[in-house]
DNA sequence: CGGCGGTTTGATTTACTTCAAGCAACGTGG
DNA sequence: CCACGTTGCTTGAAGTAAATCAAACCGCCG
């Protein structure tokens, strides 16, 4: 864990990291370099070859706290930025006539954020921080002027909005044909996953988001993901306390949505 | 193999377009030329500016018929192509364990299909045509060197992309938090606006796709699909002659699901 | 002609929602 | 410090939308 090295002396209260260099003679401080990042090979960079993450440091993406709670952005708003999360849990959302939101999906470390607004130069959801977080801004124009010149960077890009779009694919199939249960399997699992690859427990965890958050995302109400919850534990699946989840039987839990899903 | 003259340079392209001309000197007749083509504005051209068009055209798409009920892709095939409708009509899907299938969408004139395939070198679904077509395959590498030298041309691909990650994110919402009725005045609702923007009537239409694979894509069984146009018929809302459909009350279906999605 | 795929409609069942109540954890202000 | 409201979670009982099971119809084709 590298992390804490730079941005613990500084005032983190900034909006976004205008371009950094102004005054002072040394690097910004909440200047990211993608290529020192902990998180390269799970994030933007992921896949670059050759200089392409050193190039990407020319960009001196902004570094941010966001604090649980706060609007990255929301529906409507002009599209300027790509977020990457550096740490925290983030969820988009859209709201719907009657008051409702429904919950589009949960960005974790390394995940990137708003790719949605490059359609019509609009944000189609909103995105909220499920606890302190930090993101880094990518300036989404000037990066693509740098992807011009470089087709490998482009296709990293058109890469990770494909892997987008297969990610909403899996989320259809998962509203479209499972069953409370298997819904519920599905989302811990697919959590599950991610955790392990972010070098976390992948059988012991705390979900940071509500059960209301859950059922919106899985389509259900936040009863259907409580019961559901409990008759995992019945089922000597999980062990369940509130937000906290140990998966003791993965299998047993596979075995729901492989019958599914092939 | 040896044929198809102009691509010769590109073996690659040549597996879909058609090795029709053989021997000749003229130009080969199966190539599409987008700045010539009817659907430019709805097709992977639109927004393109300046003579980016005309660069398109020195790709030569390959173009070619798809009869009814054959497969463009299928799941886990390498992508190589990008392929745009020019007449007819496609539904996406994937294979589910149990043997049934969960359609992602459909897809008409102009429409782009096998975005999908971009995230892994390899296609997350099949695409089938549902009554004989006409299509232009775009070899994706191709595409993409020629976007590297132009940026115009790449934000293109990038829109086009996040657009798809729109359509997913609102048929999410149908599928999480609608009812059979608002799904299915969605639906319809939908197809109206595709099928007038290509110059065809909005209020009466033919629908190419069965009840089953409709309910499938709305996440309902075909009974249902089949009970829920009943009830529209009954409410005078439309009117229903197996998949012949008249929209008699577009203000009331719009009603059904404006009073959800905001 | 018979069989088949697509559709409609009816009867029954069920998985989930809705409504309702209670509890635990937490923060706030008197 | 305790009373209080708030938020999130669980569980129960009742109601319902949609699934399932079933039958029949139509148009089509070999």
């Amino acid at each position: 864990m590298s992390t804490a090295t730079l941005e613990a002396s500084r005032p983190s209260t900034r909006i976004f990291a205008r371009h950094a260099g102004s005054a002072s003679t040394i690097p910004a401080p909440l200047v990211t370099h993608c290529s020192k990042c902990h998180l390269r090979d799970l994030c933007l960079p992921c896949g670059m070859t050759g200089g392409d993450v050193e190039r990407l440091d020319s960009l001196m993406f902004g570094r941010r706290k966001v604090a649980a709670g706060q609007t990255l952005y929301r529906e409507g708003d002009r599209f300027q930025f790509i977020y990457a999360v550096r740490s925290g849990t983030f969820k988009s959302s859209l709201m719907l006539a009657d008051g409702r939101e429904q919950v589009g999906g949960f960005y974790m470390a390394g995940e990137l954020m708003g790719l949605d607004g490059v359609a019509h130069g609009t944000h189609a959801s909103s995105t909220i921080a499920l606890e302190d977080a930090e993101i880094c801004s990518i300036p989404y124009t000037h990066f693509t002027e740098m992807a011009a010149s470089n087709s490998g960077m482009q296709h990293v890009v058109s890469r990770l909005m494909s892997r987008e779009i297969v990610r909403e694919h899996s989320l259809m199939v998962l509203l479209g044909s499972m069953n409370a249960e298997e819904r519920l399997a599905a989302f811990l699992l697919n959590l599950s996953q991610r955790l392990k690859a972010r070098g976390y427990s992948a059988s012991e965890f705390h979900l940071r988001m509500t059960r209301a958050e859950i059922g919106s995302y899985l389509g259900m109400t936040l009863e259907t993901v409580s019961r559901t919850f409990s008759a995992f534990q019945q089922q000597r699946l999980l062990e369940v306390d509130k937000r906290h989840i140990r998966i003791i039987d993965l299998d047993g839990l596979n075995r729901f949505f492989t019958s599914r899903v092939q």
